[in-house]
DNA sequence: GGCGCGCATTGATCTATGTTAAGTCACTGT
DNA sequence: ACAGTGACTTAACATAGATCAATGCGCGCC
């Protein structure tokens, strides 16, 4: 793969979200990954393999999604470009706890989390980056909290929508229903009763 | 308030989760701290105030909770000692996020969280512990976030009282309720039922 | 240009959980 | 001892959302 256009893909990246990764940890990051091409459908990883490589995703979309005993799918997460992806290992889980498939064809940025952390803790200023990273998964998380705690489907659809417009738009309705914690057909009649 | 006193209790803490903070930062940390005693009902922090002032319980409980639209109070965590609350500040929200009440007579450690932070990213181990802890905050969302998606709420109940074998003992069942996502009634339709 | 196939929708029915209300029991203060 | 209060339970009924089944519909494919 081309690395220089991987560098300034990069780059673009840090830059769209603020980060300020200095440009040879960039590269240093590029040293020991692997990019891969995923096509539509395909799994990137599954529930409880080793979680020792994690990623990163450079552009399409992944789901996260857990099997649930009836053997239905359960969305756990979309990553979009510039997020992480097949990342339990590094919030320090052994296993990985979700799915991961591509919904559209995806490159992916793949590596040992030993070398990520690695490099991440060995440096001032991407130790810092991680943290933030973290502080804002924690955000995340207690917001997506609040809205199985406090809110009906409805209104968590439609929080959904306003935080994710380009989401809503590029994924299937019944990942999005099952993401908010209801089936399809739930989703399909909280829709048509919007509609009025 | 007795600071060698203070000083031993912190430093029990930090064994007791292996976190080996050193004993300057301690000291350091209690010289921008108060301390104060909550009696049992007290509320520590408001959803909507400013979450400047973040805290560590040092002994007692703390539950902090959403009100819905109908005015019913939802706990969203229970903070016993050990563990941060207030914390909307330290993980960048601007505001308190939800109310915290003590659920006993508790001892809380105070603090702005800009003296903290302070602290924690000018010390690098004080960075890591920072950045475990964090990690550890993702585990325990993800872990209730697939909770929510995938079990019923008789699973989550089973599940929290593994998890929490003292809180289930210390804490009232309402409270584990709407923990769990469900009214106290319909708990103590799980609990019957769970008898035969 | 029709055919097959996901996907979304709709309808009928079912179920877990919510709501409202009342009952029991333990504890508290007088 | 007793009234008052709070915590949990129980019961009857209501509802959001699930389940099961059928239909519609857009789109790629031959």
């Amino acid at each position: 793969m081309d690395k220089t256009y991987l560098i300034k893909q990069l780059k673009e990246l840090s830059d769209r979200f603020h980060l300020g990764i200095p440009e040879a940890a960039i590269e240093k990051a590029i040293s020991f990954s692997r990019f891969k091409v995923y096509s539509k459908g395909e799994m990137i990883g599954r529930s409880g393999d080793n979680a020792e490589t994690a990623g990163i995703v450079l552009s399409g979309v992944i789901r996260s999604y857990y099997v649930d005993k009836d053997g239905s799918d359960i969305t756990q997460y979309f990553a979009p470009e510039g997020s992480w992806c097949i990342d339990s290992g590094m919030v320090g889980f052994d296993e990985m706890q979700a799915n991961w498939e591509a919904l559209e064809d995806t490159t992916v940025m793949l590596f040992d989390v030993k070398d990520m952390k690695n490099l991440i803790l060995g440096d001032e200023w991407l130790k810092n980056i991680w943290i933030m990273s973290l502080e804002g998964g924690m955000r995340y998380k207690i917001y997506r909290e609040n809205g199985f705690l406090v809110e009906t489907a409805t209104e968590r659809y439609i929080a959904f929508r306003k935080r994710n417009p380009e989401l809503a738009e590029r994924v299937p309705l019944r990942y999005i229903a099952t993401y908010l914690g209801i089936t399809p057909e739930s989703l399909s009649r909280i829709r048509s009763a919007m509609r009025e």
